[in-house]
RNA sequence: GGAGAGGUGGCAGAGUGGUCGAACGCGCCACACUCGAAAUGUGGUGUUCCUUCACGGGAACCGUGGGUUCGAAUCCCACCCUCUCCGCCA
């Protein structure tokens, strides 16, 4: 969430920003309440320190029961006007949560995801005569079982088998071995969060539109992404600043329940219920945050330069942001199985500056030396996500005669050069 | 899952209805002493919000949420977490 007071004074440049980003937020209603609560408050508070003050007159007096009556009356002012400010704290908070992050000033204009803007290509696409797209690959060399996964688990899950098994667990060491070298500490996450972390890192987990599946009778949610259960891990904790930036490498699995997202183009391993996935996410004091996520896109090209896959880096647009987000850019890898059998790109990867964002909700601070406090910045990228980075190794790597070949830097991690 | 103990400031640890945002100690910061350091001494040292040009004033927070009371860290209820023992179990 944004801070009140940066909205309070900056209300114009907030509402231009909500539309820049293709967002409907009542500004207005939220400005008022803003008033009524802070008016409430103050005589809130004024009521309890009159309150205050009769009850230590109590002890001694001489006209005691007139004071304690006194002290009454007072509690049921009290009572009567905290209900009314709870009321209005509670439409005023629910607006303050709709409000999306600031922009970078650099991100591109736009609605959609069509207008996101293409910063670069690397790598050579390799021309095939009839490329298979993974499914019919992984059907070829036996490497996943969507029948049973339907079976055992419903629709959108599967099992992976053989060497497909193997090379998960390469590509998750793969890119713990690559990040912990840069200096990223690595995690392996709880698959369930509380509400509240969930609410903190900017995911509903009750809502309507939610992708999270919940555990009933409980306040438990499975964790769509690492970046929740990283982004509770420092939930209202105070860091030094000398210790920052600290940098996570997070192996969890993900769980989505992408209602309404059947068809092509969620064919095959593109969009399932869970997967696994490899996630950097950073701490860091507010004046390294814009260094640090041109980092994180490194990282995510670095990985896949050395997987050999081609890809192109797309900056997000205003409005296919998220809420948290202050820029994100994409990793989108050559996919032969996409844009109608003729080939297309598809994000790999996900990099997002959340600035204080997230950390104002989750209360994550830094305290410099001088004893100044502020929120932290936080930011998240994928390293790995296992099944579209799977997807664009098999469509990528097939040869002609049918068998895959492994990235050279795969290959001492799963152990074989080739499937097939 | 059962029985018991406990959750208080950076740490450790008192406080069991008003004089408590909270003792003592450690740590930390500043100053003094010193060529410098150690030791010693003196002072300071939580967070959030409201208000004030400022000095300052006010409110809230003692695991979380309710309740009792004129008044709650302190009493009551529920929940969460930690520790010890028993049971079960990768």
């Amino acid at each position: 969430m944004l801070d009140p007071k940066y909205i309070r004074e900056h209300a114009a440049e907030v509402k231009k920003n909500c539309a820049r980003r293709n967002v409907k937020v009542d500004l207005d209603r939220f400005l008022d309440l803003d008033v009524e609560r802070l008016e409430l408050t103050r005589s809130v508070e004024a009521l309890r320190a009159e309150r205050n003050s009769v009850a230590a007159a109590v002890k001694g007096a001489t006209d005691r029961d007139a004071l304690v009556a006194k002290g009454k009356a007072l509690k049921d002012d009290i009572t009567a006007k905290e209900a009314e400010l709870a009321e209005k704290e509670g439409e005023w908070k629910s607006i303050l949560l709709q409000i999306p992050n600031l922009t970078h000033p650099e991100t591109p204009d736009g609605k959609t995801d069509e207008e996101n803007v293409e910063i670069r290509q690397v790598g050579k696409v390799v021309k095939m005569k009839d490329p298979l797209d993974h499914v019919a690959l992984a059907e070829k060399h036996d490497l996943i079982d969507f029948a049973r996964g339907a079976k055992v688990a419903g629709a959108k899950f599967y099992f992976l088998k053989g060497k497909m098994a193997l090379l998960e667990q390469a590509l998750i060491r793969f890119a713990l071995d690559y990040l912990t070298k840069e200096g990223y500490v690595a995690l392996s996450t709880p698959d369930l969060a509380k509400d509240e972390v969930l609410l903190g890192t900017g995911f509903n987990p009750r809502g309507d539109e939610t992708q999270i599946y919940s555990i009933e009778n409980s306040d438990l949610s499975l964790i769509g992404t690492a970046e929740i259960a990283v982004g509770g891990y420092h939930m209202d904790e105070i860091l030094p600043e000398e210790g920052t930036p600290i940098k996570y490498a997070a192996v969890s699995h993900c769980y989505r329940t992408e209602a309404g997202t059947y068809g092509r183009e969620s064919y095959g391993l593109y969009r399932v219920h869970q997967f696994s996935k490899v996630e950097m996410f950073i701490f860091c004091a507010p004046d390294q945050s814009e260094a640090l996520h041109q980092e994180l896109l490194r990282h995510e090209e670095e990985i896949f330069k050395m997987l050999e896959i081609p890809y192109r880096v797309v900056d997000i647009c205003t409005g296919d942001l998220g809420g948290p987000a202050y820029r994100k850019y994409d990793l989108e890898a050559w996919m032969w199985g996409r844009g109608d059998g003729k080939g297309g790109w598809g994000e790999v990867t996900s990099t997002s500056n959340c600035t204080d964002y997230q950390a104002r909700r989750l209360n994550v601070r830094v305290k410099s030396k001088d004893g100044n406090i502020q929120f932290v910045h936080t930011l998240n990228g994928t390293a790995i996500a296992v099944s579209r980075a799977l997807i664009a190794i098999l469509e990528n790597h097939q040869q002609e005669d049918g068998s895959i070949m492994i990235p050279k830097a795969l290959v001492p991690y799963c152990g074989f050069d080739r499937i097939g």
